[in-house]
DNA sequence: GTTAAATTTGAGCGATCGTTCAATTTAATC
DNA sequence: GATTAAATTGAACGATCGCTCAAATTTAAC
């Protein structure tokens, strides 16, 4: 038996997305992975190292996800199912319904560099992403050819940060599933050049 | 001379908006405040108290930038001045794109009970003005009278945290003007009740 | 000028932070 | 079973955290 990588990873997971970054402590780590320092500092290097793989590893997931949308046959309803799909977490794991990133993103001032490099670069990543889906969808023909994509990826990406954010901050955040609608509606709405 | 507390709450308002309320330390604000240990705790409590003021004046600015929206004769015209303001912050501001009170929700699980329901309140007080934004420009005739001014007025609210956090994560933020027109542009778009 | 009250000072408290490393336990090889 | 290598342990380090409070200083009152 090897050093458990993954299932540490995951455990690391629940940790940084409920505290962030600058809110866990290597004792809440250790808590969670159930190992001592000298087993994590051997294992990831550093409180940062151990953030980085999660951040990569959740970053490929969600790219995985974004990017199953683009490829499907019905890529707009595929796009609408996963935009609802985080409306519908239970109420114990509410934490996981904010980004990640976007989540870490807040102590930018605080946080290494290389957090800092790696966070933009997997906002980015996944921005390539959502323009995969954007030219899926234009080219199925249920959105207008001349939709810019660049533009549009990036205004579907602050969709999906803004409908993440606020349903953290209401009751029932399954009673914001208007709010998919009213994305891809406006998402075939005008896009002035 | 009575104890400068303005003063001091907006020197605070700077530290908290740029470290957020886990990465800023009391030295950080007895450094930014010129003060003593000792005389922050007398005239505030705590960091929490302290955080809580700076947390309030902060949201009456805004709610009072809402409110002036609403209050306008050219309620759309000057929405969209309003959205536009912070991509126009200087580069060595970057820190105050983005939403004081969004920023702060991030370290949610980690903040004090107190700041956990202040942070709650000052969110739903802000809704508020927006929905006299959405009440004002449909009163002008400019948005239909059958739009939704909840829907509304949360769907706003989105999209000024989207706007505001996309704009902390792109290289200039002026290029992201068009997502104004298009804010301005999909409020008239469809409401499906 | 004297006294009393109010304010400010800053050394330092106990707790916690990320991290280290000598010692120990476990696994692999012959 | 003996020997060696690899992995794990956990006490403890220096730094920093939010915060306290006796002492010093400033302000107010007569």
């Amino acid at each position: 038996m090897g050093y458990p990588r993954e299932q540490s990873i995951q455990q690391a997971t629940e940790v940084f997305w409920l505290k962030g970054y600058l809110g866990t402590g290597m004792r809440d780590l250790q808590t969670a992975l159930d190992k001592r320092p000298g087993s994590i500092y051997a294992a990831f290097g550093s409180k940062e190292g151990l953030y980085l793989e999660v951040l990569n590893h959740y970053t490929d997931v969600l790219h995985g996800q974004i990017m199953a949308v683009a490829n499907s046959d019905t890529p707009l309803q595929q796009l609408r199912e996963f935009l609802r799909f985080p409306l519908a977490v239970d109420h114990s794991a509410a934490h996981k319904i904010q980004c990640l990133i976007v989540k870490t993103q807040a102590d930018w001032a605080e946080l290494p560099e290389g957090v800092k490099s790696e966070l933009q670069a997997a906002l980015a990543h996944l921005r390539k992403a959502f323009e995969a889906v954007i030219l899926k969808v234009r080219s199925t023909g249920e959105l207008a050819a001349d939709t810019p994509v660049e533009r549009a990826a990036m205004w579907l990406q602050g969709q999906f940060i803004a409908m993440r954010t606020l349903a953290t901050s209401v009751d029932s955040p399954a009673s914001l599933s208007w709010m998919v609608d009213k994305i891809v509606s406006d998402l075939s709405g005008e896009w002035t050049e």
